[in-house]
DNA sequence: AACAAAAATAATAATGATTACTGTTTTAAT
DNA sequence: ATTAAAACAGTAATCATTATTATTTTTGTT
């Protein structure tokens, strides 16, 4: 079991996501880190977003997109995602009732996590199309 | 607008995607097909996977995983993935209550589908993680 | 403070899923 | 039968992600 020790990259990935709500890819995250790190590697996030993802402390949403979007928010909530911006908007999942889903199907392994993402049109989009 | 004719690769595509519960990548329906047509093409495939997709004929489920997988059953439903074993196990989602998140949210767009994903670890894992 | 082992890094090469291209074949309507 | 549009097979190209390697950081110990 590898230990973990610190690093100022893993750091400041932690923080750009922490303070996001934009659910960025690793791409963008590597773009926004260059401007205060001009040597930091794309590697090197891609190496942090996975070790992140592992231990929880981040999210990856692996939505129908070409790359792979990741979430500061570990609160258990669901997502939006608009077909037309592809802008991707948080949604509060309290209405949902994952224990009866499960008990319904007589699910009998164990659940970690759920992930819950729509699909269709955004306000903005909507109106748009109107014009 | 381009308009659909028949192809016989498509037709296979369909039936063998709406007679499976596997829920396969697009290398796994490849090499399906390829049994009864050596002479099938990959590109074919995955041509053939994006318009069913775009006309709602079948679904692409997009989780943690390298490849994309596609799904012949449209109606309603949740998948659950193994971490471990990685099988896509069905799950009935009657329990879930999609039109309160959306109101409770006070979302404003259009929504013309829902993917949830459950994570965790199928009964048969559990159990062998005990021997 | 110097030392050393483990972990992390930057830079770059490699992989692998998916998409694009091209010349040929199939479809479907006239 | 003719023909234009669509789909195909085969293959090359793209692009997100992972692996490799030599160097640098971290962190615990003398």
């Amino acid at each position: 079991m590898a230990t973990t020790k610190y690093s100022r990259q893993r750091e400041s990935i932690i923080n750009f996501l922490k303070s996001s709500k934009e659910h960025p890819t690793a791409d963008v995250i590597y773009q926004n880190l260059r401007v205060n790190n001009p040597n930091i590697s794309l590697g090197t996030v891609y190496r942090n977003l996975t070790k992140l993802t592992e231990s929880g402390t981040i999210l990856k949403i692996s939505c129908n997109d070409a790359s792979d979007h990741f979430d500061g928010n570990t609160e258990p909530h669901a997502h939006f995602i608009c077909n037309c911006c592809h802008h991707i908007i948080d949604l509060d999942m309290n209405a949902l009732d994952f224990n009866r889903v499960l008990s319904d199907n007589h699910f009998e392994g164990t659940v970690t996590n759920a992930q819950v993402v729509f699909y269709g049109e955004c306000h903005d989009c909507v109106k748009n199309h109107l014009n």
